[in-house]
DNA sequence: CTGAAAGCGCTTACAG
DNA sequence: CTGAAAGCGCTTACAG
C-alpha cells in the first residue's frame, strides 16, 4: 500500500508538507505543489479512508436508514433512498445503507463506532422509537417524515395537511360532492405513519366545510386484497364521484379495477393521487397526483445534514420543520362528474 | 469520547489487556474479563472503526454497486440490494451503496482509499468497464451478473439458457407450436445486457429443435409504449398460443393489455415470465414465472465474498462461477392452447 | 495470565 | 514557505 509517506519521499518533502500541499491548508510553493502531485500520480496514491478518519474524526459518509415493511409498497421506498444517495455523492458523500428490521440497533452501531458523520432516517413514524436513539448520539440527523416530537432534529416532509385540503378543493372545484378517500391499511397507521391520518383528517375537515360527503377508507397494500378492496368500495358507494388515493399499491392496482368495471378516469370517475411522476410513469398510472417528491425531500434532508455536519462547531444553527407544498401534477383524469 | 483507555483505567488493567478481554484473542483471567466487560457497559464503550480499520486493516464494510439505467425497471433491482444488504448484515458486515452512474471512478474511489473489505457489483455486462478497476484493486469482487471474462472474481448468476429452455419446453409439452418471445428493450442488448440474448439464443434453438415457431422480440421497458409494443406484438401473429416474457416491465403491463383485450390466461394464450416471487406479489402477477431468486443470488454472491475476505491469505481459493438452476413456479397461467 | 511499546496512515498545531 | 513531532484510537507482536 502506499502511503503519503511513499509520496513524499518521492516528492523530496516532508510528510506534513506533502499533507499540506494536497489538501491546500497551507502556502505552498508552486514547486513542490507540483513535485507532490506528480508523485501522487506516479504512485497511483489514495489516502486511507481510516487513517484519516482517525486524524480528522470525519469519515465523509452518511448512514441512511431504511425500512421495507411488508403493508408498505416497496418500489416508493426505493425513490427516497436515491435521491438521498445522489445528493450525498454530489456533495462529497458517501452512503452507509442500513435495512435491518431493529433501526435502534442498527442506528446505535454506526453511531457509536463514528462509522458516519451524519444519519438520515427514512419512513418516520409519530413515535418514532430510532429518534430516542438519534438524539443521543454525538452525529446530527435529519427526517423524512415528520414525528410528534421534532426536536434535535432537522425535519422535511411533504405537507400532507394541505395535500389532502388540495384534493378536496380540486374535485370540489370541478362540481364534485361526494367522494372516496382511499389510505394506507390501519397498519400504517398504528405503527404511527402520521401521513396517513394528516392527510385524511385535513380531507375529511375541508369536505365537512364544502359540504362534500367524503368515504375515507384504509386498503391494503398489497394484491390481490387490493383490488378486491378497490371494487368492493366502489360497489359500496355507486354515487361517489371522485376517488382520492393516498396509497401507492391501490394506485398502481386501481386501472385493472377500473377496467374490469368498463370504468374509466375521468369520463366515470374522477381521480388523484400521491405519488410522485417517477412513480406514475414506472406504473404506466394515467391519474392526476399530488407529487410526493421523493427526490427533493431525499435532496433537502441531505443538504440540511450536511450543512450541519460541516457547520462550525459553536455557531449551531437552529433545527428546521419544513413542509414541501404539495403540487398537483395534471394527468387529466379529473373532470366535472357527469350529469346523472 | 470515550475509548479503550479509559476502560482500561476504570477496569484497573492495561490497555492491551482491555483489548484482549474485548476481543478473546489471548486467555484471560474470569476476574479481569468481568471488570472489563464492566467497564464497558459502565461507560458505554464502542470501538472507533476508523482506528480499528487502521489497526487491522478491515473495515467489516461491503461495498455494493447498482446502476440503475432508464431501460431497466428499477423495481426489479430493489431486491437484489436488500438480498446483498440482508446478508451481509447477517454476516457482520455493513453495506456502503453506491449508486453513481460512472461505476468506474466509484469503484476507485472506495477501493483505492480503503473504505471496503470487499464488492459485490449488480447488473454486470458482458463487457462491463467496472471489472478491469475491479481486478486491480486490493479486495475481492463478487458479481451477480456474468460477464464475458469471469478472471479473478466470484460470480453468480440465474442459468439463463437453461430458464429459456425450460419456458419452451414446457410451453411445448403442453402442446404449444406456435411461441412469442418478449425480451428486454434492444438498448440492454447493446449495452451488453447478456441475459437477454443468453435466455433468447436458447430459447431460439430449443425451439426448432422441438419444431415450433418461436417469434422473438425486443420491448420497451417504460409505459406506455411497452403496453403499445405487447397489442401490436399480439396483433401480428393472432395464431400464437403461447407468450414468454423477460420483460419485468412488460409483465407487470400485461394484465392490463390482456384485459383490454378480453383476453385471459391461460384460456386464450398461456403465459410465463421470469422475475422473482417477491416482484410477482408487488405487483399482483397471476402468470407462472421462472424465479429470478434475486434475494439468493445477493445471498450467495455475500457469502462467497465474505469467505474470500476472512480467508487464509496464503490459501487462495480458487475462482467460482455457479449458476443457478432455473425454477418454474407454476401460478396457472399455462394449459393446452384450445382447439381452434 | 498481563503490560509496555510499536505501529497502522493520516492531520495539524508548533517551531523556525 | 517547510519540517519534526505529537496524536487520533485501536491491535498485536514482544517480553515477562
Amino acid at each position: 500500500m502506499v502511503t503519503i509517506g511513499d509520496v513524499a519521499r518521492t516528492a523530496g518533502v516532508s510528510r506534513s508538507t506533502a499533507s499540506y500541499a494536497l489538501s491546500g491548508k497551507r502556502a505552498i510553493s508552486e514547486d513542490v505543489r507540483r513535485r507532490v502531485e506528480d508523485a501522487v500520480r506516479e504512485l497511483g496514491y489514495s489516502p486511507n479512508a481510516g487513517a484519516r478518519a482517525l486524524a480528522t474524526s470525519r469519515t465523509r459518509t452518511i448512514g441512511l436508514l431504511a425500512q421495507f415493511y411488508e403493508d408498505e409498497f416497496a418500489p416508493a421506498m426505493l425513490q427516497y433512498i436515491l435521491g438521498v444517495s445522489d445528493t450525498a455523492r454530489e456533495l462529497g458523500y458517501d452512503i452507509l445503507l442500513v435495512t435491518e428490521s431493529d433501526g435502534r440497533s442498527a442506528l446505535r452501531r454506526i453511531t457509536s463506532t463514528r462509522m458516519v458523520d451524519g444519519l438520515v432516517l427514512l419512513n418516520v413514524a409519530e413515535n418514532d422509537e430510532r429518534l430516542a436513539v438519534l438524539r443521543a448520539a454525538a452525529q446530527p440527523g435529519a427526517l423524512v417524515g415528520r414525528p410528534a416530537d421534532c426536536s434535535g432534529v432537522d425535519v422535511f416532509d411533504l405537507d400532507f395537511e394541505e395535500a389532502g385540503r388540495l384534493m378536496v378543493d380540486h374535485l370540489h372545484e370541478l362540481g364534485h360532492r361526494e367522494l372516496l378517500l382511499v389510505s394506507q391499511p390501519e397498519h400504517v397507521v398504528e405503527r404511527g405513519g402520521a401521513y396517513v391520518w394528516r392527510l385524511q383528517n385535513a380531507a375529511i375537515e375541508r369536505a365537512r366545510m364544502r359540504g362534500i360527503r367524503l368515504h375515507p377508507t384504509f386498503v391494503p397494500a398489497h394484491q390481490p386484497e387490493v383490488g378486491r378492496a378497490l371494487a368492493e368500495l366502489l360497489d359500496a358507494h355507486p354515487s361517489a364521484t371522485g376517488l382520492l388515493v393516498n396509497n401507492e399499491a391501490a394506485a398502481a392496482a386501481l386501472p385493472t379495477v377500473l377496467h374490469e368495471r368498463d370504468l374509466s378516469a375521468p369520463t366515470n370517475l374522477s381521480v388523484v393521487g400521491r405519488y410522485s411522476d417517477e412513480f406514475a410513469r414506472t406504473f404506466s398510472l394515467p391519474y392526476s397526483s399530488i407529487e410526493s417528491a421523493p427526490d427533493r425531500l431525499g435532496s433537502m434532508a441531505v443538504r440540511a445534514l450536511v450543512r450541519r455536519i460541516e457547520g462550525q462547531p459553536g455557531h449551531d444553527e437552529p433545527h428546521v420543520v419544513r413542509y414541501l407544498s404539495p403540487e398537483l401534477v395534471d394527468r387529466g383524469s379529473t373532470a366535472s362528474p357527469r350529469h346523472s
